[in-house]
DNA sequence: TGTGTTACTGGAAACGTTGCCAATACGCTG
DNA sequence: CAGCGTATTGGCAACGTTTCCAGTAACACA
């Protein structure tokens, strides 16, 4: 069925298509009901006769209506959104945490925006802004720098609840975190390495600033420690998770004086900066040096040999942010913390170590 | 300086703090001026003088204001935002082009909503159409189907521009897009393979409904054609990107009779099904058989073999898709079209076949 | 002193919703 | 038949902005 006055408008519109947008009060005028009783039957409210719906849904239908979420969320103080910053989302394990998050978001009926940061502090804040200002209901994120004071003042602006992964801020239990078992994850690493016969054992990682930097180095210790054996100071080399960093101290570890018989990566692209690293000094993993990474990636299963590491499973981090900030939405109080276990997985890349 | 109703306001609430927001009403009545005012002070207009944007300034300063995007889009009929759907973030291409896109138009002024549509159709419809009704101002994205009406029907309702990556839809020149030269890079692989003597070269690659899927096949029979030489119908296999996939067509090319000595993956997900595959079945890569993979990521390079790939640069398909887009937003016409040319990378997983 | 011009500022009406409150109609009881 | 509850609907004021249109003051000029 045409658009009655169709017609008419073509004609009269001589400006370039103003595009008037379908409202509410079109849909109401087409089926001769209040603006009001449009609005109940979109938000099915109880008390609405059944002729009334369908009035209304057949004018809908005929109009075109397209709900304006914009004004919904204003009106409604609400926008059923929630932000997610991620330190880098070419990461498959941060894109692995997002979308855990972003399914359980949506089962419970909220939405996510997906933002990137890559690593930078400043980006960081002006994204915690920019979410604030769109009025978003909740926010998941990963600082890049958990001592920075202008991303804690942002976040301090922001009222609505923030869940952390993996990162704690000054004053411990004061924020909602899902943290991983870092420590015990290295803990396990390191006691293998050691059960292998190797002692010089370097680990290279990212800014110490960071948790999974500051707890997987407590678990190295903890594992040195336990044993009374001497931390190899001159093999921790910690800066940023970058593959350039990977490479540049693993060519570094190589050259110097007594050199390491087994490395551990702290993150997916460390390793590839110390595969890179070690082929050009014509090491052969596993057999020339033993090797440990974190985080599951094909990378790690497929090398040949394969890598030995440190497994965490991402999806259900995700999931668990996700969890906890539903819980905070719905009125929970407290902080809230899970903690998400993590496993070695032993592969060919670990062998034993020199004999004494 | 305190509030002056602050106390007030204080005795009164009973209520469970309903958190009034500030806005620019309170600007306006700390500073004395109208609201107007500063709405213009906010926006820089030109006609507003030295002492009223001091003034107006340093009242946002004291009362904390923080401007509402939600309240300022719907006015203004537009979010300076654009959307993006990928169909699998956890795919570190798709989050290279996410990325360069996201860089791009945050330059000009744009944010990005990126979500994901797990190659979903179902889910690709939901997101159009809920990105449609946030009123985003334009969208990039790369439909999981490209022949599903209900995809095109979602589309069709936007009247924002949409640019799409590596996807053409029904009436070639309709929609602007960002295509991929895959002809040329799979017509230079296979012309590579059957420069070493490979005859039997295998194809696995996704569902053949999408366009790289078309355009690699279209460049696969041409090199096999230019040469006079049979398609070996029996070795192209497809049906999608996944990993599993991959996996289990190269197990059933490898059982058959006359199995290939050459294998193409197309899509580095394939890739990790292949090697897989390869490796249960005890098939050294270059020695035995030769291998192509599509894209290349950190896995082809450091694998042993390192694996000749088709390359091509996602984070620029990313910036081109933006490009277009920024045109299409300025009021640009007609639909736009980029290409993104590929190039041959040869490494040791490609070696003389088998002599006849 | 009157007039015109310029430079700024204030008021008020939108933008598309939602939710409260009052109004209506209906059926039922006393 | 009066009175009342119930079920449904309409009207209207918000939500926090932007922008158009007048209005004011200051100033120069005749």
């Amino acid at each position: 069925m045409a658009n009655p006055d169709e017609a008419g408008t073509n004609e009269a519109t001589a400006k370039p298509t103003p595009v008037k947008e379908v409202t509410m009060k079109e849909v109401a005028a087409h089926a001769g009901v209040a603006l009001s009783s449009v609005s109940r039957v979109l938000n099915d409210h109880s008390d609405v006769s059944e002729s009334m719906r369908k009035q209304v849904l057949d004018a809908i239908e005929a109009v075109g209506y397209e709900p304006n979420l914009l004004a919904s969320s204003l009106r409604r103080g609400s926008t059923k959104t929630v932000g997610f910053i991620a330190n880098d989302i070419s990461n498959p394990l941060f894109a692995e945490i997002a979308m855990g998050a972003e399914r359980r978001l949506n089962e419970a009926g909220y939405s996510m925006v997906l933002t990137n940061s890559e690593g930078n502090p400043e980006r960081d804040e002006a994204l915690i802004r920019l979410l604030r200002w769109r009025r978003i209901d909740g926010l998941i994120l990963s600082v890049a720098d958990e001592e920075r004071e202008g991303t804690m003042a942002e976040l301090a602006k922001l009222s609505e609840p923030v869940v952390l992964i993996d990162r704690q801020v000054r004053g411990a239990d004061e924020a909602s975190a899902v943290l991983s078992d870092h420590a015990n994850g290295m803990r396990a690493a390191i006691d293998h390495l050691l059960d292998l016969g190797h002692r010089r054992v370097a680990l290279i990682s990212g800014r110490p600033g960071l948790r999974p930097v500051r707890e997987r180095l407590n678990g190295f210790k903890a594992a040195f420690r336990a044993r009374g054996l001497d931390l190899p100071e001159d093999l921790l080399k910690f800066d940023s998770f970058s593959a350039t960093f990977g490479q540049q101290a693993t060519h570094e570890l190589l050259v110097a004086d007594d050199p390491p018989t087994a490395i551990v990566a702290g993150g997916n692209l460390l390793l590839i900066g110390v595969l890179r690293a070690l082929q050009a000094a014509e090491r052969v993993v596993g057999t020339d040096i033993s090797l440990v990474s974190c985080d599951d990636v094909p990378l790690t299963e497929l090398h040949s040999p394969p890598i030995t590491v440190i497994d965490r499973d991402a999806e259900q981090m995700g999931e668990a942010a996700a969890e906890l900030l539903l819980k905070l939405l719905a009125g929970g109080d407290g902080p809230l913390v899970t903690e998400i276990p993590t496993s070695l997985i032993r592969r060919a890349s670990t062998q034993p170590g020199p004999a004494d």
